[in-house]
DNA sequence: GGTCGAATTTGCGTGATACGCAAAATTTCT
DNA sequence: AGAAATTTTGCGTATCACGCAAATTCGACC
């Protein structure tokens, strides 16, 4: 048995194979979504393609539509975990607008269509991502996962201000902004007629925030 | 039993009767999830509350959720309308702040203890509903029905400034931010220790919004 | 005032879901 | 290896959302 190599995954295997199944179902439920429409997958379906058990489902995600913005809720976490890790010298929202687009830097799992080229999602897939994320039943859950992360940043702008989460509306109000930043930017990226690339609408976002959002 | 909330019903008494039987099966909703707690309350309960039968309310309503935040689509659905009702020379984010201020002056329909001064909830009433909306099931339901009418701020907003609310970010930007503020402002009323008036809060998240958010 | 057409309510049936509970299986600790 | 802790699993149950079609209610027009 191999002690840890690398990165110190203190808590073993347990752990290890709990993100795995966690991974494996949210990557299901949205790849079957995409495919056949959301509901036309039941989570027998997406149990099984995990290789877990019905039941075991609904021991990580309460739902279809948590399961498949799981994914989501996890790059916003590494957003505020960016923006703890931005020097603290750099202004405020220079540390945001490059924490923020970080994490779309990198687009880990897209499927890509042979030949394609890598990191360029194809047509087929966003398409269907957009389809799938336009349901309303996810419109919810899209938002009520992008809260729970936004408290993380708030908690991150908070100890980088030095203000308080409780107490000032300061934190929250900018990691909800922020937050209102990406889906914004996000709704034109899947709506948009040209494939604009999404980082662009991002920076003017951001840029719009921080300068109090004149009439333009 | 319940008042029509608005004058020009053109269309009816079809129509007025809708709207009364949406409005009663959104506040039994409402009280009842105060009283007993959600998922103590079965929509049986609520269909029999306002006089009709279970099947009506999946008519009207296709969850206890959307049912309980109703109201609270209705009221920011109205800011849409008194943003539209400022005069065109004032500044936007001078309208903005008072078309969302004017939003809640009026508490229409609390119920007030006997005794109790008219327009000031109390604690009890504060107190249930503080619980039913910290539920995570009404989390989802409440940043989706935000979200619904903030489409249509964005549109109000783009007619005032000339924007396009396909083609700009601006719109949707500035009206999902000020509902962020709304919503963190009804956060910090919610939770804070002392009864602060939450006009107050919003004040005070309007304005940082239009400063830029700058650091503290 | 009476009658027809349209919209709404209602009852019923179906497919699906969330979750409590306890037994079985798997991992960790000593 | 053996015990303890954690996770998976199967099963049962209470809900629930929604399609469909019949019954009821409403509005308009003669």
């Amino acid at each position: 048995m191999v002690v840890s190599t690398e990165g110190g995954d203190r808590a073993g295997l347990r752990e290890r194979k709990k993100q795995e199944t966690r991974a494996a179902l949210s990557w299901a439920a949205l790849r079957l979504a995409v495919e056949r429409g959301l509901d036309d997958v039941r989570v027998e379906d997406i149990a099984a393609e995990a290789g877990v058990s019905p039941r075991t489902f609904n021991n990580y995600f309460s739902s279809k539509g948590e399961a498949i913005v799981a994914r989501h809720v996890d790059r916003t976490r590494g957003l505020a975990a960016e923006l703890r890790a931005q020097p603290a010298s750099k202004p405020l929202w220079d540390a945001i607008t490059d924490a923020t687009l970080a994490q779309f830097q990198v687009q880990e799992g897209f499927p890509v269509q042979d030949g394609a080229q890598e990191g360029v999602p194809d047509m087929w897939w966003v398409t269907g991502v957009r389809r799938v994320l336009a349901e309303p039943a996810l419109q919810g859950e899209w938002f009520k996962a992008s809260a729970a992360a936004e408290a993380e940043i708030a908690a991150a702008i908070a100890d980088r201000t030095g203000t308080d989460v409780t107490r000032d509306l300061y934190p929250l109000l900018v990691a909800r902004t922020v937050g209102a930043a990406v889906t914004v930017a996000m709704d034109h990226w899947l709506h948009a007629d040209s494939p604009v690339p999404i980082t662009t609408s991002l920076r003017e976002a951001l840029r719009l925030l921080a300068a109090g959002l004149p009439v333009p």
